[in-house]
RNA sequence: GGGCGAUUAACUCAAUUGGUAGAGUGCCACCUUUACACGGUGGAAGUUACAGGUUCAAGUCCUGUAUCGCCCA
């Protein structure tokens, strides 16, 4: 063993042990009790974030947790093939090389994503394996395999049979780069400094000025709505106006939706452009008009003058025209709200076209339930009002997206449109009686992607065969996630997977926080802040960190802000931390707050740990060479203690993962071993190994003592820390003897009741802390040794005779005299209730020690008044809880003892 | 506009059912003592954003204000 943990060494040996010796798959025939996580599915897009690391150490904490507690685990791998995100890379790849889809061909283009796939599929599960993250390989899924697919068509064609999935023709969110429709979710209100205009439309009873922030969809207008209830313009209601620079005749209705008080109470309205003035139009049977192509382009349904300009250059040439007409009346500042694209960030058109629908209110109705019945619960809890409040105003969902990557919908068409469902084109010959002769052509449109990932909790267990793994680990136990899928993916699966096996997915959602960088902002690729959890790991230079940064933008003129900050931030580049490290990190910071500013001097912080750790097996290694393991256990006052301490932290360590604060149970981790076990523990047994007057078969009790203590803290840790534990319990093969291969096949550390008293051991810390504290504050050498006196009637006395090798090696003392009758000018401590004192002579300067001590007894009065304040309460005595209060009297007592006891001295170095 | 969350030491974060604020990093002093300088010993550091209120007792509960963030319309 070396003397600093170098992580590198050992990690990707033990997690290929691991994987070739098949530790993480369930046992196909056992009788423990399942316990299953369902990975969320990476998307196929590339590589794997610190969010990912993040998400995955916590779910691997708790497979390998619940494996040491006796579960048969399965933790489920796939990857998603998340169809924009993944066609979007894609064609930006085949840019640089000066292709496009279109000029593959769609069958081309599906194999250039497949290729890709690929690439990025073994990136994403080499991460994994570098994350220790232990997922059942053999059952790795992929949402575009064969069986997966053929899962999906069974849903959609059984929804489509019940009425739950139609086709309809209205508006829908659309992307004119992308040229697809999106989803609701899909779009991103943003609010922009904008204008509105008033335009002045000729009417028989004169002009009616309409208030608009579109002025460029003026030439799909097909109405002007009025309030009927407004007194300005009720005499419009039935007349016609017309629409300027067209001269278009059109209607002017009354409908209360218009309100009165905004713009100019007038309300132009375009069904074709704008979603309200869609049922508005719907509602007045009012006709269509559609003035835009696919690309954003202005159609034939406009003007020549107008036609192929884009949405915004109409409303430049528009407003221009207007104006030159006089039509314009004025022009205001004002708020607008516009729906960005989430893929492309361009400004989405309402668009009307045929797009598919699943009716989605039922299915909602259930979905709510079972979280108001608990059978499913979120953690923490307060995830839920997000949940309701997107389910109480659910909306039918757009699954059909214009895209060649994604799972092809099953309906075909005939020569005049009508349409047949069915899972293959033979299925849909057969079910709807259709001959050879008719020709069949399929829609062109894939599905959304989250359509087959909803499916993922009982898809992936084999559904709809009836399958094994099905039965036994469904519904899963755990679902953790982070709060910005729930509605994509986590109600979508709840609704479903009740639809389809009448189960829920999983019975617990833990919700936890988006891993942000040190600034609090989000990691993305386009602002250049993306951490790859392997380069914290093996760490990177600052030159390949910004080349990685600024590879592939979206938008170029970023990179120099990019190289500026990353410079800024990292000026050294990352060091290498280790996986364990960084898990730990990640476990510390999994608090249940929603934003986790990623502070690499955390990181450092539980490095240094790793190197605790190690080391404390190094010097146990050290010690015990040679020595085989009697397994006769140490009894002394502080292997009880120690024994004490590590059975509340194990205690602690389950009650804090059950409850999923993995930042609680990295404390007490942390805590333990640092200043449990390696500040003391390790430093009695030093100090007695290193002792000729102890003996062989003492020494002995004490070697199995630590080894013991050090095999059971290994494997507490070990789901957190597992390559390192790993890699320190084969190393302490030999002392041990497990028979096991791994210690991942270890069995949770069994508490060992204590029944002996040890309480002793707290007056002992006490005076070695008590005595190094004087010590460093009077100044004195760790070279001098120094004697102190106790008085020889009291216990004290003997607890420090008794341990006086612990004294004299860690707090510098040479003896411990009894008090003779005179007691010489001296600095006091207080133990409890008695005294240890320290002989001034020539160590310590008088008035030293006397500003010492009024110092103290400065705070105890403080402390003392505080609490006889509270005691004189009768409030108090009343209403605190007896415990409380009897404790507060006790401290009282102490501090009035210390202070008789403090005053006493002083008046005592008064008189040198 | 509606909803949710945050504001605690210089920084990043904790604080069980209300019971007198803790870590990591950084800082100060001393120490290269044979597990570990990624270390040891000791220490300093907080009017818990602000203003009220409830309570014997408030970081924690209630009301309001400010700032920041997220979600939905």
């Amino acid at each position: 063993m070396k003397a600093a943990f170098e992580p590198k060494k050992i990690e990707k040996k033990w997690y290929s042990f691991w994987e070739k010796n098949n530790l993480f798959s369930p046992a196909e025939n056992s009788k423990k009790e399942p316990y299953c996580i369902m990975i969320p599915p990476p998307n196929v897009t590339g590589s794997l974030h610190m969010g990912h690391g993040f998400q995955n150490t916590l779910m691997d904490v708790l497979a390998r947790y619940k494996r040491l507690k006796g579960f048969d685990v399965l933790w489920q791998v796939g990857t998603d093939h998340a169809g924009i995100a993944t066609q979007i890379v894609v064609e930006r790849n085949l840019e640089k090389e000066g292709k496009t889809k279109e000029s593959l061909g769609r069958n081309k283009f599906e194999k250039e994503i497949w290729k890709w796939k690929k690439h990025s599929g073994t990136t994403i599960t080499k991460q994994l394996r570098r994350l220790g993250a232990s997922l059942d390989w053999k059952s790795e899924r992929f949402t575009m395999d064969e069986d997966f697919t053929e899962a999906v068509m069974e849903v959609f064609c059984t929804l489509y049979d019940e009425g739950l999935i139609y086709r309809g023709f209205r508006l829908a969110n659309w992307d004119v780069v992308l040229q697809t429709a999106l989803s609701d979710l899909e779009v991103i209100s943003t609010e922009e400094q904008g204008f509105i205009w008033e335009i002045s439309y000729k009417t028989d009873l004169g002009n009616l000025v309409v208030a608009t922030t579109r002025p460029e969809t003026m030439l799909g207008d097909v109405a002007i709505a009025v309030n009927p209830k407004d007194k300005r313009y009720k005499k419009f209601i039935g007349k016609n106006a017309f629409i300027p620079l067209i001269d278009r005749e059109i209607p002017i209705i009354g409908d209360t939706y218009v309100d009165m008080e905004f713009g100019t109470g007038c309300l132009k309205i375009t069904p074709g452009h704008d979603f309200n003035d869609f049922e508005i139009g719907k509602k007045n049977n009012l006709p269509i008009i559609n003035i835009m192509n696919k690309d954003g382009t202005l159609n034939s349904n406009v003007p020549e003058e107008y036609k192929a300009l884009s949405m915004l250059e109409a409303r430049r040439k528009i407003l221009q025209d207007l104006k030159k007409s006089g039509n314009l009346i004025s022009e205001k500042d004002h708020i607008i709200t516009i729906p960005k694209s989430d893929r492309t960030g361009i400004t989405l058109e309402p668009f009307l076209t045929e797009q598919w629908y699943l009716k989605s209110d039922a299915m909602a109705a259930e979905a709510k339930r079972l979280i108001k019945n608990k059978q499913i619960k979120f953690i923490p809890k307060n995830w839920e009002n997000t949940y309701f409040s997107w389910m109480n105003d659910i909306r039918d969902w757009c699954i059909s997206r214009q895209l060649w990557w994604g799972h092809r919908i099953p309906a075909w068409y005939d020569n005049d449109k009508n349409v047949y469902v069915g899972k293959n084109i033979s299925e849909v010959r057969k079910k709807y009686n259709l001959s050879k002769k008719i020709n069949l052509k399929q829609d062109e449109d894939v599905l959304d992607t989250w359509f087959s990932s909803q499916l993922w909790t009982f898809v992936t267990l084999g559904w709809p065969k009836k399958t094994k793994r099905l039965r036994k680990f469904h519904p899963t136990s755990v679902l953790v996630t982070g709060f910005d899928i729930i509605f994509f993916w986590v109600a979508r699966m709840i609704m479903i997977t009740q639809k389809f096996i009448h189960e829920v997915p999983f019975k617990e959602v833990y919700v936890h926080g988006l891993v942000r960088d040190s600034e609090g902002q989000k990691m993305s690729k386009s602002k250049g802040n993306i951490i790859d959890p392997i380069d914290i790991i093996d760490g990177i230079e600052l030159k390949e960190l910004i080349e990685k940064r600024t590879l592939g933008l979206m938008n170029p003129n970023q990179k120099e802000k990019i190289i500026t900050n990353t410079k800024k931030e990292f000026p050294n580049g990352i060091n290498s931390f280790g996986t364990d490290a960084m898990r730990f990190t990640f476990c510390s910071l999994a608090s249940g707050s929603r934003d986790i500013n990623f502070d690499l001097k955390r990181l450092e912080g539980y490095r240094n740990f790793c190197n605790k750790l190690w080391n404390a097996a190094n010097f146990i290694k050290i010690q015990c060479k040679g020595y085989d393991n009697e397994n006769i256990l140490s009894r002394n006052l502080e292997d009880l203690w120690i024994y004490d301490e590590f059975n509340k932290t194990a205690e602690n360590f389950s009650k804090h993962i059950d409850s999923f604060r993995f930042d609680l149970a990295t404390q007490v981790t942390y805590d333990f071993f640092w200043e449990k076990f390696c500040d003391w523990y390790i430093e009695f047994c030093k100090i007695k190994l290193n002792d000729t007057k102890v003996t062989q078969s003492e020494k002995n009790k004490i070697k199995a003592s630590l080894i013991d203590m050090m095999n059971k803290s290994l494997i507490l840790f070990h789901p957190i820390l597992p390559f390192i534990t790993e890699e320190i319990w084969q190393d302490f093969k030999p002392f041990h003897k497990s028979n096991l291969l791994s210690i991942s096949q270890e069995k949770f550390p069994k508490v060992r009741k204590i029944s002996k008293d040890f309480s002793k051991i707290e007056a002992l810390k006490k005076s070695i802390s008590g005595v190094r504290n004087i010590r460093s504050e009077m100044l004195i050498s760790h070279k001098t040794k120094i004697d102190i006196l106790c008085e020889s009637n009291g216990s004290l006395y003997k607890l420090l005779k008794k341990n006086i090798s612990y004294l004299q090696n860690m707090a510098g003392i040479d003896k411990i005299n009894k008090i003779n009758k005179k007691i010489p000018p001296s600095a006091i401590l207080l133990i409890e209730n008695e005294k240890i004192y320290i002989p001034l002579k020539g160590l310590i300067d008088v008035q030293d020690e006397k500003a010492r001590s009024k110092n103290n007894l400065v705070k105890l009065e403080k402390t003392f008044q505080g609490l006889k304040k509270q005691l004189e309460n009768k409030k108090f005595i009343k209403n605190a809880p007896k415990s409380l209060v009897a404790e507060r009297k006790s401290q009282l007592k102490e501090s009035k003892v210390k202070m008789k006891k403090l005053n006493d001295h002083l008046k005592v170095l008064e008189l040198i």
